[in-house]
DNA sequence: ATTATATACCTAGCTGTTCAAGGTATCGAT
DNA sequence: ATCGATACCTTGAACAGCTAGGTATATAAT
């Protein structure tokens, strides 16, 4: 048993991966530079947190890819499907919702 | 060697705590239950969650505690010191700054 | 009396996320 | 031919957080 809960505050790359995927279709290293970017440098995450999340997004039905060849190399690129754009909106409202809480707390003290 | 930087979005319960015990003194499940208040139930903490870390930031000198008798039971009332202080002001900036860059993530599209 | 609920403390153990660190392969530049 | 960048990927470990327990006292209801 014991079934445990994702932690309270995971999901931020899924979050992240989504929300820049649903403007355009990226491959993953772009995403892993485009992440670093956005944030400005805030928030970066490695190719090795990246690709498992596009994966499992891939296999749940949020994402799907196509292999595209440039060059020589080949490019899988994302886009997000309909699941993928519920999925994104609910995920919105979670970190929505976290973050109000957060910056509440953070105010001044029991100033009522 | 492999040492590991913490995950990137850790550290929120260790804020909260360190942020509503730089107002007052508290003890453990009075903060338990602060926390969803201040949040707007937006995060809720257990006691399996608080407890721990209230032990890790006496330990590392960021709290210091006094056993406070009432009525029958022992309450362990927490306050922060200098170091602790400094710690929050640390993890608020760096609070500040993830929340910006996602923030800024979420935002429109290539509108540049 | 006894059961239940709330208070108040605590720990053990699992699990999921994230991390560092690799590995493969192609390309362009030196 | 070597180097750095691009582009994909996986493995293994670390750690934060979660669930689920456990102890004990006070109070309210049965």
């Amino acid at each position: 048993m014991a079934q445990s809960n994702p932690p309270f505050m995971s999901g931020v790359p899924e979050l992240l991966l989504l929300r820049l995927l649903n403007d355009r279709e990226m491959y993953g290293y772009e995403l892993v530079r485009s992440i670093r970017e956005v944030t400005s440098e805030a928030i970066s995450l490695g190719e090795g947190v990246i690709y498992p999340v596009l994966h499992s997004l891939e296999r749940n039905g949020s994402l799907k890819s196509r292999r595209k060849p440039v060059g020589g190399r080949t490019r899988v690129y994302y886009s997000v499907t309909r699941k993928g754009r519920e999925r994104l909106e609910k995920l919105q409202n979670d970190w929505q919702r976290i973050q109000t809480g957060i910056t509440s707390a953070l105010e001044s003290p029991g100033n009522a």
